[in-house]
DNA sequence: GTCATACTACTCGGATAAGAACTGTCCGAGTGGGGTAGG
DNA sequence: CCTACCCCACTCGGACAGTTCTTATCCGAGTAGTATGAC
């Protein structure tokens, strides 16, 4: 069970749009050139983002993405989703229904106990990443290396 | 990111293991009749749950697998570890190194932001997953279904 | 000088391969039990 | 009858293919800006 590394490439290129010149489309070659991605591979995964609804996208000369909204309402779950698709991690097959007692018309994917237990833990950690938004991940940077927003925006002008 | 499926059958199985007659080990034949998984491939992951220490094995006539401590020392934590492994979903490449400012000396996987708001929710995960044990599942299986032991007996019995 | 038009360069978008991981299968190593022969 | 030995069937264990998902790449569709020519 390992996550794509496009859940951190999108994560970053987020914050990075976040602290883009408002207004202004950064093209994905920008965004690549930031940490050296391979352009295309991370062209494909902003298109992941586009149609999730998180960023916007334009085509042709000055084009480019943009974040679609606030980032305060963009949480790292609407990020995540949007790259690993909103299926579980954990999968019940409910093997139960050829087991004893099994009957086909259960939903064992509500009565299973084992399904319960570890639908339990994806939800403590999905509300976890519902909880920060973009925003919050911002301000925490920013604290952290205040010359960021600005060291942002020059890298992005020079590209 | 999906998990291996052949983590609904290790606990499934572990479930069997726990009801069955003590003392007595149980066939992979066996294990996989319950749900008619393929054996062989049910065989390989019962043998990383040997490896981790949740089962003990015995090869010849009246070998088998059986539970290596008891249910209640025996979190769902160890068995999908035991499956998946040890390392965590979200795998931080650290690509801040190559960014604006980055240093090649930083351990990025504990300064950078986005890693640790990933690695939040990964530990909240992690603790429902630890705080719940393979006797905790069996007693709210058996208040469902009082049957359970006994029929889990009896079809090992009858195989 | 102004406007319309055609052209060109640019950027995303989806279709197309290469690689890795998961899934599935097979045969050999080692073990325990039962049968047999000797005492 | 008891004991020791040998043989055999049985079960796990690790090595070996098939399939799906992730990773990576390329070229075409569409657009905005610019230059050009007519009015």
């Amino acid at each position: 069970m390992q996550m794509s590394e496009g859940v951190e490439w999108a994560l970053h290129s987020c914050l990075n749009l976040a602290w883009a010149e408002e207004g202004t489309a950064v093209k994905a070659t920008q965004l690549a050139a930031f940490y050296e991605l391979p352009t295309a591979y991370l062209n494909k995964q902003l298109q992941a983002l586009v149609r999730a609804g998180i960023l916007t996208s334009a085509t042709g000369p000055r084009g480019g993405f943009r974040l679609a909204r606030d980032p305060r309402d963009i949480a790292l779950l609407d990020v995540v989703t949007a790259i690993e698709g909103a299926q579980e991690a954990f999968r019940c097959q409910e093997i139960l229904k050829k087991g004893p007692g099994g009957r086909a018309t259960v939903d064992y994917r509500k009565a299973c106990i084992v399904s319960q237990a570890m639908r339990r833990a994806e939800i403590a950690w999905r509300r976890e990443l519902a909880a920060q938004t973009l925003a919050d991940l911002k301000v925490q940077v920013e604290s952290k290396q205040p010359r960021t927003p600005e060291m942002t925006r020059q890298r992005i002008a020079n590209l």
